[in-house]
Formats: C-alpha cells, structure tokens, sequence
DNA sequence: CAGGAAATGGGACCTTGGTCCTACAAGCGC
DNA sequence: GCGCTTGTAGGACCAAGGTCCCATTTCCTG
C-alpha cells in the first residue's frame, strides 16, 4: 500500500539536513517540500492529500513541540515524525503521547526513516479515507431541517412512528413525511443503512442497550 | 472519576523501590499489589476489575518491555506506567508506540506518579466497561444458530425479507422467523437497536453508503 | 428408539412503514 | 403580493414486518 501524489514536509532550520533529507526521500519516490520554520510550515501545509511531516525538535522561534500543539489545535491532523540529535527522555514521551508518529534520532538510518514515512503516510491516507466519509455524512445532515433532524434521531434509536409523533406532539402521517425526506436525504434505504451511517459519523452516541458503569465517587 | 476496589500493581526487582511505592500509592488510597518478577506478575494480574500496573524496565529474567509484549499476545490488556532509572530515547518511544501509558523516570515526582495512576487506571476503567457491553453482545450473538446469523447479518446490511430469501434460497416466511428469533435472543425490539448493538461489536464492518479509496499502487 | 433442537413453510391476521395525491398556514425574501 | 420553504395532515393504498396457529423433515443425543 503507497501513495501516488503523497508529499513529505520536512521542517527544519538546519539547511544541509534539508537538503540531504530531501535527497533521500526523492530518491524514494516522495514529493518532498522543505521548510526551514515552523511558520512557514503552516502557511504550506495542506490535509487535502496523503501526507506526512518530518520535523526537528530544536529550532528557532518555534519548536518542535511546540509546532506539534499548534497544529492539533488549529486541527491539522498530519502525522508527524519527530527527528533530532537532542532527544531526552521526556521530551519523546510526551511528543508520543501527544500523537506523534515515531521519535527518531539522529543520525538515523535511512531505512528506518523510509519505513516510518511509509507508514506515516498509508495511516494519514486511511485517516483521509474515513474523514471524507464523515464529511459525506455532514454534509447530507446539513440539508434537513430542525423537524427532519429531531426524527432522524428518534429513527436511529429505535422509536416507532407512533411513538415520535406522541413525543413531538404531532400526527403519525407527518412523521412519514419527515422520515421519508430524512431517507431521502441522507441517501438511504433502510433504517439499517441509516443507523450504520449515523454510527460512522458519531451521532447518537448513547447506547441502545445495557450501558455497564464501573466508575464510583470516592 | 475515580475507582474503588482499583489495584495497582507494582512490579520491581529492587525491594526498597517495591515498599517505597507501595508506601506511597496506599497513602493515596489504592490497593497494591507489590510483585518481584515479571512472572509472579503474569500469574496474579487480574482484568476484572479496574487496575494499572507500574513495571519497571530493567529486571533479570524478563524485563519490562518484554512482559508488556508478552502481556499483549496474552490478551491481558492493563494499562502499563513504566518508571526507570536507565531510560534512553529509542526504548522509551519504543514503548509508547506499544501502548504504554507512560515513560517515567526515576526519581518520579509522587505527584507525577500518582496523577498518571489515576489516568491509567480511569482509561482501564473505561475500557472494562466497553468490553463489558462487547462481551454482552457477544454472548447473544453466540446463542444464534448458523441460519439466524446469516439472517441477521443480511438484516443488518437493510437486505429486505424478501431479498434475504432469495439470497438464502429460502421462502420469505422462514426468513421472518429466524429474524424474529434473532430479535429475541438479542434483547432489541427494533432493527435501529440491533445494528448499534452489532456495531458496538464490530459486526459488519463493513460501509453502508460510499467507501472513498484514496489509495493505489505505485 | 424417544426426545429435542434446528430448519423449513403454510394460513390467517394485524401493525408498521412508505408513497402517491391533495391541501393549508406560517414565515421569508425580493 | 408572489413564490419559496417548512411544517402540518387527511385519504387511499400497497408493501413490509411481525405474530399467532399449525405441520414436516433432518439430525443429534441420551
């Protein structure tokens, strides 16, 4: 599994790694762009296509870390690869448990970077894959209106016609309606295809059956 | 969130670290369970109940990583801190990408320590909790006779009553037997309920709507 | 061989869901 | 005010789902 049109964003000040690093991973296959700050990097980057970035922990203005934070929060979900001479301990496993994809160190292997690249990139395509279906689905789930969408949500939790009309005050035919334009809609047909499309979204998220807590207050 | 009846175990060579973290994790409040080697470890631990385990990394025999593999391929899955003395880049992001919750290092912050006990054991807690509703479905769907599971797989994907018979060769009344069947030994009174129930599961993976391919070969 | 589980299906009947057509009132934008 | 969307709803009708009754066959187990 590989990717035609993946790019390989390379951040780091120091411009004789950039230039080797590029080497190699041209000669892999990769489109390859080379920035040399954090800044830069999140003027170019894109998510519309497979991707990853390899980035330098120690750099001017803005770190590593630091560039990592930022993308999560402006929701740049791009797997990143930490790569640096100066790497402790803390430093890796909080970059780890933060998300990124692998903690490398210099000077590494050229295998071991290809390796950790491929894998970064066919897990940003899969991401790319599932989020395009996400987005599908809201985009389908913009078209209803208020009354469309309260049905849809008492059809995917199980309710009978009889039941949403009395819960929403108003007659059995009516609800037909609503439903009818809601399948319609969303592209479907059956409320089993509803149901499973709705999930993949993440709407209606409490469960239909037992719901086992474990938790207590102490 | 917090959780009675949690157990912590700690597993370290080193006495004096056993009874010095024993000390401190009881003061917080947790049962604890001290053991010497990664085998004792593996012939106590328990999944039942919400717990964590804080391993340390080098011991004679097995060490940590080592019982962390082996715990994975055993299907034990609790959350594993690990605290060293000895900690080096490569091992510790080594673990991280195997699921470790942490990578600590010696001499640990209590407070460090106890606020990632915490964590670690709320996610297991969490996690029981999931595999308590799977393990519920999984008990339904192993009552279902060889026909009633094709039935309810083809329910499941909106096949019509009329469509199942078909594919199954079978008159449409049989098919609304099984399905009722199906419906009874699943506990659901709605086919809504019955595809959230199957998804929870990971039953029927596979997409309803469009299934978006971003990849090829190179 | 007797008993039971599993799969099959017919008849009768009712409930639900879905789809036409039609209609009307409220609110919004030009 | 006209056209549009949204929400409402009745009538008619058919398809689909669900539930009783019943019966048969096959196959496994004690």
């Amino acid at each position: 599994m590989n990717t035609d049109e993946a790019t390989v964003f390379v951040v780091d000040d120091d411009a004789s790694v950039r230039r080797s690093l590029a080497r190699l991973l041209r000669a892999a296959g990769w489109n390859v762009e080379t920035l040399s700050t954090a800044r830069e990097f999140l003027q170019r980057a894109s998510v519309s296509e497979p991707a990853c970035v390899v980035l330098d922990v120690r750099m001017p203005e803005m770190s590593g870390p630091e560039l990592h934070s930022q993308m999560r929060e402006s929701g740049l979900s791009l797997p990143v690869i930490f790569l640096t001479a100066y790497g402790d301990v803390p430093t890796s496993v909080e970059a780890m448990k933060r998300g990124a994809a692998d903690f490398l160190l210099k000077p590494v292997d050229a295998a071991v970077l290809l390796q950790t690249v491929t894998r970064a990139v066919e897990s940003h395509a899969a991401e790319l894959s599932q989020r395009k279906g996400r987005q599908h689905v809201a985009a389908c789930l913009a078209r209803l209106t208020t009354r469309e969408r309260q049905v849809l949500d008492a059809v995917i939790r199980g309710r009978r016609n009889k039941q949403i009309a009395a819960d929403l005050g108003i007659s059995e035919k009516t609800v037909k309606v609503h439903r009818g334009r809601v399948m319609d809609k969303m592209e479907v047909r059956s409320v089993a295809q509803l149901v499973r499309l709705c999930e993949t979204a993440g709407i209606g998220s409490d469960s239909p059956g037992a719901r086992h807590s474990m938790l207590s207050g102490r």
